[in-house]
DNA sequence: CGGAATGTTGAACCGTTTCAAACGGAGTGG
DNA sequence: CCACTCCGTTTGAAACGGTTCAACATTCCG
């Protein structure tokens, strides 16, 4: 999404108290159960959010892209009901929660944002939703590509046509309701079949109509538009 | 969830102006792809958000209940990106969104009411992602079970043990990302293990602690307690 | 009362999982 | 530089959970 704000929020935002941080693959930013005293945004890296079922299965349920704030939930609720676990080596940004809840408080353009930054995750999820409970493996996966795709070209213009994509079948599988055999199987024949290029380096998008159909994907859900958000 | 509200938003709030209105089963509140101007809140009845996919599967991914504000994406974010549909005659409350959104930015404890409940509705959504991507048929259904059992019993403290469900098992389906024919079936399956009774007039729970077993259900990601609200 | 919608059941089918074995590439230590 | 290991990928075969289709029973409702 691309939320609004008024440059003197933003100049507000930016002074915020914050320390730089860099974190390894693997290690969790939230999880789930504990309470926490900041607030985390991603500057580079990739992350994800993710549950485990009680027979051990683990669902990711989204993927956190630089520039995000990581843990809003923690900011109004108190303990994490998931985890947030970097997927490669990151760079982030924590801020002080408290201080970031006052400025909230203060600055009613900021709270708006917030809100807005929430209804377009949830807006995601559902959509996550639909993906996992209705559509086949090989359209699953088409979209997720169009998804990440999409929310990249806001960072780098180019991510319609190619973005590195640091994710193991395994989590291409938690993150799409399938068992990373299935994710090898259908990944291939995409690539068969032309629908992407698929190498340790990433994923290549030679025709971007195409993807979208296959992957029954548009991106209305994603509220792009500035005009989409009031 | 519980969210915290001092007397005076909460008296604000209810000093918008309003009309009521009943609509039928199966009207729809917000269809995809349109803009609305007004925010309706259920006063009793079930409705549900669903969304569709190109192959013209539908997905339920949400359930409101009485008390719960349908809208409030619309207040933020222009077009809609989802379906929400009366699952039974519903009373509502309309409120015009201009109004609400402006008493959002007037009083800053409705806003940060707003955030806490978007945050509440988003871990359930993820709680849903899990239960569709990772449980089999069985456990989804007990677990849904015990959801609604949950968030019911904010509303009617008898709840735990038995409620109406006025959903037809295509609709469950529909929920839970399978077919009516294999709903009938696991429903049999928990009828018959003596885990819930099932008839016309709704669900009887014989045993909570079994049931939550069955279902991997806690319920952490409803934000239940006052406590846990910031 | 009659017709439509919903629930029930069986049998065949199919998409995905499971298990197992082999392969490749990156990193480590001798 | 090779041998060794580890992790992720690849492939095949068999098993399984859930779907599909079709027929019939039941309930709801005008």
């Amino acid at each position: 999404m691309e939320v609004p704000i008024s440059p003197e929020d933003s100049a507000a935002f930016l002074r915020l108290p914050y320390t730089s941080r860099v974190v390894d693959a693997g290690s969790y930013l939230i999880r789930e159960g504990e309470v926490s005293e900041h607030c985390v945004m991603l500057v580079s890296g990739l992350a994800c959010r993710h549950k485990i079922s009680g027979e051990g299965f683990r669902q990711i349920v989204s993927i956190n892209l630089p520039g995000e704030l990581v843990d809003l939930q923690q900011l109004y609720l108190k303990v994490a009901d998931h985890n947030v676990q970097a997927l490669t080596k990151c760079k982030v940004v924590v801020i002080p929660q408290e201080s970031l809840r006052q400025l909230a408080t203060d600055r009613i353009g900021i709270a708006q944002a917030i809100v807005a930054t929430v209804l377009v995750e949830l807006a995601a999820a559902r959509e996550w939703i639909l993906n996992i409970g209705r559509r086949d493996a090989r359209t699953r996966i088409a979209h997720f590509m169009c998804e990440l795709a999409v929310r990249l070209s806001r960072l780098d213009e180019l991510s319609r046509q190619s973005f590195e994509l640091p994710m193991t079948q395994e989590q291409l599988g938690d993150a799409l309701g399938l068992t990373a055999v299935h994710i090898n199987r259908m990944l291939k024949s995409l690539v068969r079949d032309g629908l992407i290029e698929y190498s340790k380096r990433g994923i290549i998008i030679p025709n971007w109509e195409e993807l979208v159909k296959e992957g029954d994907f548009t991106d209305r859900y994603l509220h792009c538009d500035r005009e989409s958000v009031r």
